[in-house]
DNA sequence: CGCGTATATTCGTACTGTTGAATATAAATG
DNA sequence: CATTTATATTCAACAGTACGAATATACGCG
């Protein structure tokens, strides 16, 4: 299939956001931005198994979002782009105002936490 | 399936993100910035058939990125939170920075593009 | 009410994404 | 070189998403 160089960027731009469209992977992000950090205590701090931290992790990677870095045999992730964490910081803003405006979801929330 | 409040909050994160995760979706949030756009409009500048367009505005809707006014026939489509497009600004000059960084890619879109 | 226009929804299909289990690789260590 | 530890990849099942075609709804108008 043939495509334009613009849409190419927008297929791009969307493979970003997609990067960032998984409960795990938002966690994943936060949790590097406290440093470079080895798999298993991703997993661990996310309560996942190992080969799905992984897989997360190469997401990612094949987005460019973050480095992988190897020191003997435990492989340090690293944030490469902090910008990553405002446009998520933003993004939780709007959920943040969206649930103050309807308050209906915001008691389902309530109701499904406690 | 329980789930706790705070998972729940992370699920909502992400589907904002997931919202976001299509071509299609980001082109018609810029559109919109404009102001507000009835769906012929945009089924038209984006080159698609108007019940995907629909489609992807329910989507849209659903995350809450957007609301419908009707007048007479059409519906307008109105962007609600400009903050998604400072979102995605930022996330567009990521997408930039990892470009250039890249060469190799940025020539193989070059060769696509020509 | 019947018709036209604008939009929404439903449906089938093809594609993509997520997961755990199992297996593979890679490095350190004895 | 065999073993252990940490990580990566493959696989199969399942869930979710995107699309066009067809159909439904909603409004305005005569």
């Amino acid at each position: 299939m043939k495509r334009s160089f613009v849409e190419e960027i927008h297929q791009l731009h969307a493979e970003l956001c997609q990067a960032l469209a998984d409960p795990k992977r938002i966690l994943m992000l936060y949790a590097l931005a406290k440093g470079p950090t080895p798999v298993g205590d991703l997993a661990e701090q996310l309560g996942i198994r190992q080969s799905n931290a992984s897989q997360h992790l190469a997401v990612l990677r094949d987005r460019g979002l973050v480095t992988a870095e190897r020191s003997g045999t435990t492989v340090f992730y690293q944030l490469r782009y902090p910008a990553v964490l405002q446009a998520l910081d933003l993004l939780r803003g709007v959920l943040r105002e969206r649930l103050e405006e309807n308050q209906g979801h915001v008691n389902r929330l309530m109701e499904i936490a406690r």
